[in-house]
This record gives C-alpha cells, structure tokens and sequence, in this order.
DNA sequence: TTGTTTACTAAACAGTGTTCAGTAAGTTTG
DNA sequence: CAAACTTACTGAACACTGTTTAGTAAACAA
C-alpha cells in the first residue's frame, strides 16, 4: 500500500505549495507584505494550516533563503570555469554585489535579516558553510597561483567576503545616504576596485 | 511673558523624557521591546501621547540612533590623539567592532536597520556624514604620511570602512555560524588583523 | 460498519503602530 | 472675574501581526 508514501508526496507538495506562495508575495510586493496570512489567502487555505507544514514564520523564512541560495549558487555556475584565480575572485566579488542589488530583499533575507537564521540552534549554517567554502576554494588557487601569499584561506576568505559584503550591506541599508544619490553607485564600484586593486597588491 | 519660551522648554522635557525611556527599555531589554505602547507604560503617559512629540516610531528611532552616535563619538575621543595616523586608523577600526560587540542593538539601530533611515526624506544623513568625514581625514593623514599612495580619500575610507563593517555586520547578523561558536571571535580578530596588514602593504 | 487517525479551520489571544473624537486644564481676551 | 479660545492629553478604535487551540469533517484501518 503507496498510501503513506503519497502522503509524503502530498505533504511535499503542500510545503512547496506554500513557500511558492510566500516567494511570489515576497518578490512581488517584499518582505513587508509577506504575512502568514497573506500566504494564506494566496494558496486559499486559512492562516492555521500554514502552521502544520512549518513550524514558525522563521522556518519558512529559512526555507526562502534556502531558495536564494539555490538561485546564487545557478548564477555564480559560469563564473567557476574562468582559469585565472584572481579573476574568478573578483568576478565573484562584483557578482554578490549584483545579485544584492537585482534581488535587494532576497540578499537581505540570505544575508543580514536575523529571523531565518533564528532556526538554527546548535547546527550550522548549511548553505553558508557551502557558499563560504566555494570562496576559500578560490583563494586557495589564489595562493597556490602565487596571486596572495602562503596564509590560513579560511582567514583570507572571511577578510574578503567581508570586504564585499561591507558596500553591499552599507547601501542596501541606506547607509550612504551621506552621498547625493547619483554619486553612490559610482562611489560604490570605485571601492569595490580599490579593493580588488589592494589585495592583489597587498594579500 | 516666557509662556511660549517656558512651553518650548516643557515640549523639549518632554521629548528627552520619552528618548529617555525609549533607550532604558532599548538597552535593558533590546530592539524587540521597544513598542510605543512599553514607552507609554514606563513614563506613565497614554500612547496617543508619545504622537504629539515624535511624527512616528521611526523618527523616535532616528533619535535614539543620535544618543548612539554621539556616545560613539566620545568613545573615539581618546584615538584623536594619537600621532601615528595609520595606528590611528587601526585603533578607530578596533573601536568600532569593539563598540558593536559591546553595543550590538545600538549598533544595530545606527548601521544595519533601516527604519530610522526612512525618516530621512531629500536631506542627507548627518551623523553618518560627520562620522565618515572623521574616518577621511585619518585616510588623508595617512596619504600625508606616504603609508597609502596618493589616491581619493573618500574612495579609500569608503574602502575600509566596509572592510570593518563587513565582518561586523556578519558577525552580529549571525553570519558566521558556519563556524563553531568558540571560532568565531578569533576568525574575526585574525581577518581584521588580515586586513590591517592587506591595506597597509596594499592601499 | 465502527473506530481511529489525519487535514483542516474558526475563533481567539496577545500583541503591534497609528488615528481621532472628546475632555479637562491653561491661557487670553472682553 | 467670566467667557472664549487654545493646548495637552487620553480612551477607544482600526487594521494589522504571529500563534494556539478546540472542534469538525473527511480519509483510512479494523
């Protein structure tokens, strides 16, 4: 009997179901706008049923994230065959940064918003660790190439992504309001080659 | 007649009582507590109240994200003094990663959230403009001094500054839980350290 | 066919920011 | 001093939020 088996499939199916509808409102209208009841109405079921196939609003944020990370992880594929370490490095670096800003809410909810994050416990962050591992996989050819100098890559990775992901957070959360607008995103890309222009020099 | 004078100092009283017991119950109890209606209960008052001093949540917010600055600020006082401009630049940057771990919610309140940015309209943010003008002087100083080549101060400081921020904001956005929690403040103290070194060869 | 499990929902709880009509005290004017 | 006006304040409501619980109807197993 199969009967436990399309529950499952069933169950999987609701749970997709309702993350696609929370990923719609999302996209549509941002984070603001997605409410459990929102969601609800959207897939026409009432705002308790959400709660069977997902423990909070935070687990479901987690699985959105976990979205995000798919995509990202799609469009950081071409850049993995460039043969030049530095490069990929720094195609890389200008790639988070575009993906922040033609998916602004997504980023945030990968990378600043605290509530997905708030369904790990003791386990790690999964998606994280695989992105963060891609990173220092690049260093390390960066090092063996003879780019950067022989050091810890776990150390120089978290130093780089930081480095990036400092504008990026900056301007997402209008921390460069103290620049008239036209000149920031100027600004922006001016520090982002700075930056690669230093540590080629200097890691 | 004072009255209107006398009734300009009351308003202001009463604007600092409620700033006041608006950052009591931020710093005793975090973000998260701070409703109106907790503001309303600790200084005895209805929540309508809180309305005819401050436009909104947000603007009240935006005050508080000013106390932080300004304790900030006098914070960074002692590093003024110090003659070598890139040590200088080296202690503000510790001071600031200090001043997160040890503030994380004002920190918060003042770098990462975003609504009491939304109060800001056409005019630019003011704190953050003083702020990063201090940082620009420092990074010209060390042009002065030969230690970074000749090069736009405001792109430079642009540069470090989302250097610090990036691991900054990762850390208190717990983004680094793909390490194990006894890691995690010496990965972070190595990668500044890292980048201390990086723009000191590099920049 | 009876008994049990599963899937779902209406309604409530406890909170949130914000607005508005109404009141009471303070101030000015005749 | 009394009447008119102004200011300061509040109770109650509005429209939301995430979440829980008791109860129902359908699906399945015995």
């Amino acid at each position: 009997m199969g009967i436990v088996e399309r529950k499952e499939r069933e169950r999987e199916e609701m749970r997709r179901l309702i993350l696609g509808a929370a990923q719609k409102l999302f996209i549509a209208n941002g984070y603001e706008k997605v409410s459990i009841r929102n969601i609800a109405d959207e897939i026409e079921y009432s705002p308790a049923t959400i709660y069977l196939y997902y423990k909070d609003k935070n687990e479901l944020l987690y699985a959105l994230h976990q979205r995000g990370f798919q995509k990202m992880v799609e469009e950081f594929q071409p850049i993995l065959t460039l043969t030049n370490p530095f490069e990929k490095l720094v195609a890389m670096g200008r790639s988070y940064i575009q993906f922040a800003v033609a998916n602004p809410e997504l980023f945030d909810l990968m990378f600043i918003m605290t509530a997905p994050m708030e369904t790990l416990e003791k386990e790690d962050w999964e998606e994280g660790d695989r992105a963060f591992n891609l990173l220092m996989q690049v260093v390390q050819e960066c090092i063996d190439a003879n780019v950067f100098r022989k050091q810890d890559p776990q150390v120089a990775a978290m130093m780089i992504w930081s480095g990036i992901h400092g504008y990026t957070a900056l301007f997402l959360r209008k921390r460069m309001h103290m620049f008239p607008e036209c000149d920031r995103q100027q600004i922006m890309d001016d520090a982002f080659q700075l930056f690669c222009d230093t540590i080629r020099r200097g890691l």
